[in-house]
DNA sequence: TTGTATGCGTTATCAT
DNA sequence: ATGATAACGCATACAA
């Protein structure tokens, strides 16, 4: 601040120079490696100096001379994070950093395909968690040749490209027909949010409900009231709706209320993701839950192992995160 | 996949050599170097050959060697990511990409003080945006010293450490506490959220509170319907609460309704962020949201500008990029 | 027990 | 118009 030279940052030389002793020796004593053995004197003299300088290593070099930079990469943006995504995330990164992994989130809506994997790739990172219908066959190659060790998909089912995909929407709208057709409704449909991102997950969702109600009808929504006021005012509407995930469905349900329709009486609505919300309105959302099978740290170990080799991918596998479950809520 | 050996990723010396070019000549035409001059049919071969050889520059090295990572470092974990916040935030990331910035989100709840600064000086982050109470004057100064050139604290009202700020909270709650005075409250409480790292922020509403009720009670409440309920149970209620954000106000009208009090008549409540469910909900939510004054843009340009040493920033500086305003429905 | 030397991939300065 | 070459900061094999 009231420097006008910003000084370079302090380099693990310069630190070797305050302390007296080599920049080898500093590097081996800030990481601790066995094979070189340091005196405690010594030690003790680079550590002081360490913090003296306000020694930080840069992790861009460290990058470059080990090949490996640690960086698990998520590019999702924020926007595209889920109630549940939310906390598992966080935890991952805990567990991540344990391991000497960072979790780096990196949000870049305008980017396609192949550019935005040259964009993660351009980081090296070990690891690229991305949702699976964003990658396309070109992508994961450039990231293979550009040496990301490990490419997971988040999608529903089994991929042709990646090795790992984690979440099956499919059996998330399965459940909620079903649902619905033990209900006894007998028009059932499922909302496809317009929104870009999460509309391929809702067309996976919408496949599951057809896996149940072959005819079931396809519904395209912004989330926005003013289109699903035209909805719910527009008349010959289903019995059932199974309308994406809780947000979705509060907003169709406002919708209805509005147009003067009973839920569940007149529609029955089912959402997903058991947001807290469901169980706070009036009345209450019956909604698709997601267990989690997986402990984040069970997620760390496997990319811990996947990036060293000591496991290996194969495409078309799937690891399963979560398990959805019918969460019923009598309406009352 | 298929391949044993991991190939190393291609650099720009496979370039060349696929080119039949110097390396050095790869890296300007990649860059578009104006200094050098490079006939165009040696440019179509090099863009050939990175093509066809899939070539990502190496940002590690990149950073390195011009001693620039263009990282704008956002160290909140998602899960903190307010409603506002995350559209933002993807705007801002677009910007700033075309800027030459890479925005890059990172959580990391564990890390405190110095030892979340250490963290995020490693990537040697050209710009850092932060919850301004995560600051302190040493891991300001440790960011400073190892080459960050702009901090921006988020939070409410000017800080001595960093030279910007840019939201006021403590008007949201002087907002909320006006309304709740004006329809009538003569007893007036603020929620403080108990998780943490929005605890803060909640001080500085219920501090705002207190600018218009100086006698505003403190609700301290953790996000969950039980503890909801054991409020609502308790007695001895207000008759005014303004519930920190709108997720809140959902949380504690629940509990209120389930203890057979009717919202509002017996307790008026105000939300804020004005998210969408507000206005879904029946009663619905009168809230106090935020109008954005600066377009993510500007932000954008201000970063650059600040990095770059156009701009000098100054310690106590306040950047205003929300306007809080009151939102009121009628709870019909 | 500690120091010297080398190279990671890139950009940029100088020759040619 | 293009090619050698030197750093950037760090980790590590090897020499002392």
């Amino acid at each position: 601040m009231t420097e006008d030279t910003p000084r370079r940052p302090p380099t693990s030389v310069d630190v070797a120079r305050a302390a007296g002793v080599s920049q080898a020796t500093v590097s081996y004593v800030l990481n601790d490696n066995p094979n070189a053995r340091v005196s405690e004197l010594t030690r003790q003299r680079v550590r002081d100096a360490a913090a003296r300088l306000g020694y930080v290593p840069d992790a861009s070099a460290r990058t470059l001379r080990t090949g490996r930079s640690g960086i698990v990469l998520i590019p999702l943006s924020a926007a595209r994070v889920g109630g549940l995504a939310r906390d598992l995330l966080d935890d991952l990164g805990d567990e991540l950093r344990l391991r000497g992994y960072t979790l780096v989130q990196y949000g870049e809506r305008r980017l396609k395909g192949v550019a935005a994997a040259k964009a993660w790739a351009g980081l090296r990172p070990s690891a690229v968690i991305v949702e699976a219908d964003r990658l396309t066959a070109a992508s994961v190659e450039l990231l293979r040749t550009s040496g990301t060790q490990v490419v997971i998909g988040l999608g529903g089912g089994p991929s042709p490209l990646v090795p790992v995909a984690v979440m099956d929407h499919a059996i998330i709208g399965a459940l909620a027909a079903r649902h619905l057709v033990e209900r006894g409704c007998t028009r059932v449909a499922a909302v496809v949010p317009r929104e870009q991102g999460i509309d391929a997950m809702g067309v996976s969702r919408l496949r599951g409900v057809r896996q149940i109600v072959p005819g079931a009808e396809r519904i395209d929504l912004a989330f926005n009231p003013e289109e699903a006021g035209r909805l719910a005012a527009g008349g010959d509407l289903p019995d059932g709706i199974f309308a994406y995930n809780d947000e979705y469905a509060l907003l169709v349900m406002s919708a209805l209320q509005d147009a003067g329709l009973r839920v569940p009486e007149d529609v029955a609505i089912v959402g997903a993701d058991d947001l807290l919300l469901a169980s706070l309105v009036r009345p209450r959302l019956t909604t698709v839950r997601f267990d989690t099978l997986s402990l984040p740290s069970d997620l760390a170990v496997m990319i811990d192992e996947l990036v060293r080799g000591e496991r290996q991918p194969k495409p078309g596998a799937v690891f399963e995160l979560f398990r959805p479950r019918l969460i019923v809520r009598s309406s009352a």
